[in-house]
DNA sequence: ATAATATATATCAAAATGATATATCTATTT
DNA sequence: AAATAGATATATCATTTTGATATATATTAT
């Protein structure tokens, strides 16, 4: 692998908007950018420490002092220019690791229930995730005009149209098991 | 972590159907499954010593005399046990990463040429999926009567209805970046 | 006042990736 | 017949990531 730390990446996009800390960034994973992409804080914090040790990132504050221990961090121009050779290079790994799908493609060794019983969770953590997307998409479409907000809409989208898909299969999978 | 391997399942999956070799494994990993889910030799080698040594799966046949070192597996009815149960299990992690779509989400830093390229590429990737997707569609469909085909179909289904939603979404993401 | 939850950083074993090394077998070209 | 290229086959390794856990403070609800 070596030297190929997506998460820098997510790490760096996310500070080209705001300054964060490690907490904030995983936040913001966990919301916006869940549809497409996930981090744990074991990758976060080690990757901030490395992006501030290369000085792509920068320490801004931190409660030495009294108080609660909390570092916020800011993207240096060093790491603003890693950010955007990443952008402009046009090769992407698109992954999915679909463990419903992997049980129903196995579901053979099973009955047709369990495999019906499988796909009915899904649909369910879908029609859950789909409502919030919704809720996304009407915040955003009254902030258009600003220019970073076309593409949070963008992948807002793109979300909305997969689940739908999902949606479309699981009826479509339901009619076949019948 | 701590004794989650999803490759086991994946191993246990695909020699319930057929005895296999590790290569065997990864080329089926590659083929039919990879629209959901993939994996590489540096795990499913180990995890196939580690289901030999908890007696999950049987060294069929090895030559270790003359000739290439091959060793076919089989799984054993532990094994199969424990694959049962882990498609009877509910709980399932679903995850995707989308690395065009981080592309995307942070497309803010560059052009909004590089965006479109970035969406180009994906869509070149899609269609090409796409059209093996519908090879595999024709040929099973003629195939279907043999339960096993039925979940092979499913997931199928569910690859071409997601990846032409990817395409849909292509178009309208051209228009809003327009 | 106290209990529960959210905020915040850090570390670790286990798992997975992607690359590389090694070697044999098969098909094609010269 | 020899050489070359590509597919088959196993194995290992550093790097990356996950998911869990530990620790501690701040905020909110009871």
């Amino acid at each position: 692998m070596a030297k190929d730390r997506k998460i820098d990446m997510v790490i760096l996009g996310l500070l080209s908007h705001d300054n964060l800390t490690g907490y904030d960034i995983k936040k913001q994973i966990d919301g916006s950018i869940r549809f497409f992409w996930k981090g744990s804080f074991g990758s976060i914090y080690p990757a901030l420490a490395e992006l501030e040790k290369q000085g792509s990132v920068r320490r801004l504050k931190s409660n030495d002092g009294g108080g609660r221990e909390k570092i916020i961090y800011s993207i240096t121009s060093q790491g603003k220019e890693i950010l955007k050779a990443w952008v402009r290079d046009e090769k992407a790994s698109n992954d999915l690791k679909y463990e419903t799908l992997m049980k129903l493609f196995f579901g053979g060794v099973e009955s047709k229930e369990t495999a019906l019983r499988n796909i009915e969770v899904f649909e369910e953590q879908i029609k859950a995730d789909l409502k919030v997307l919704q809720v996304y998409k009407a915040n955003i479409e009254k902030a258009l005009d600003e220019e970073d907000h076309v593409y949070f809409y963008l992948t807002i989208l793109f979300g909305i149209e997969t689940y739908e898909a999902y949606l479309k299969w699981c009826n479509k999978a339901r009619k076949v098991l019948a």
